[in-house]
DNA sequence: CACCATGTTCCTTG
DNA sequence: CCAAGGAACATGGT
């Protein structure tokens, strides 16, 4: 079998969908060899402490926090549990393949387990692969988390007069939101991206809270529904793609109320949506119905 | 050649 | 110290 879990839009929920694909495959399988072929995604990490600390260990958990990946291994039984952290970047991808199979060009960390290789390839190296945890802990409240409230999230906002669009992209603020579901969640709140944070009324923030989990745990649900079992349909359609025959997904236009529609009509209200630059990304909106 | 791209971090400026 | 803005990172698609 061969497994290949591909993104191209790593966002919480995608991180997510890799995560529940990747735990019960790495769990208990031991780390043989490590190959470095971009020290960069190490993010400080010197290519001879990561193999020391993984030759030899074992995978006791994969979990998530935001858009990180959070690998524990113990090297015996008894020892506490270490950490790796993983991030994808913009391109970046995890999957496990078959030891014959010739790695890809941007191959940049490669943990040779038994039978098989843990590939980390990612095209630009904006990924991680590291020991260190520091910005893990600096993340903002899981939105997903049951035992989540939007009071830090109303409290951030207190005071600040950036975008809201923008700070939705803070990771300190909220973890795992990304340009696209920054969109999204905001289309569903009714409120405008360029609204100042600080000017939103109490009863907006809670409701942009309540579409900051809906859409993300919607797009979990949809991608926990898809046949995981098709590869190469498209090259931008934002699905995951395993080995075997491509079926038909839902297009990639059809998955949003705004992202990466400029000019095509509103979903709601057919007014056209309309792209600008903050931070220079794009938002997407629609001029009609995000008035808030 | 131009422009665009899902993310994070660093540097400057106020 | 903070907030905010911009560039940088590296590569590929259109």
């Amino acid at each position: 079998m061969f497994y290949i879990l591909r993104s191209v839009m790593p966002e919480l929920p995608e991180v997510e969908m890799l995560v529940r694909h990747l735990a019960p495959l790495l769990q208990n399988k031991t780390v043989r060899k490590v190959r470095v072929r971009r020290e960069r995604v190490l993010a400080g990490t010197p290519a001879r402490i990561l193999k020391k600390s993984l030759v030899g260990a074992r995978f006791t958990g994969l979990s998530r926090r935001g858009k990180f990946l959070l690998f524990a291994f113990r090297r015996a039984d008894g020892d506490e549990p270490r950490i790796l952290v993983g991030h994808l970047g913009m391109t970046g991808r995890m999957y496990l393949a078959p030891i014959n199979v010739p790695l890809p060009k941007h191959a940049a960390v490669v943990l040779g387990l038994d039978r098989e290789n843990f590939i980390f390839e990612d095209t630009r190296y904006f990924g991680r692969f590291t020991l260190q945890t520091e910005t893990v802990d600096k993340l903002g409240p899981e939105p997903l988390a049951e035992e989540s409230t939007p009071e830090g999230f109303r409290q951030a906002l207190r005071g600040s007069r950036q975008a809201i669009k923008v700070k939705l992209l803070d990771q300190t603020l909220v973890a795992g939101v990304g340009n696209i579901y920054a969109c999204e969640a905001l289309f569903l709140a009714g409120i405008s991206p360029k609204r100042q944070a600080r000017k939103l009324r109490p009863e907006q923030v809670a409701e942009l809270w309540r579409s900051i989990r809906q859409v993300l745990s919607q797009a979990i649900e949809r991608g926990s529904t898809l046949p995981l079992s098709y590869s190469g349909a498209g090259k931008r359609d934002g699905l995951f793609y395993f080995g075997g025959t491509p079926q038909a997904p839902q297009s990639y236009q059809e998955r949003f109320w705004v992202y990466d529609r400029q000019d095509q009509p509103c979903r709601r209200c057919q007014t056209p949506i309309k792209r600008l630059v903050q931070a220079g990304r794009s938002t997407f909106h629609c001029p009609h119905c995000q008035r808030g």
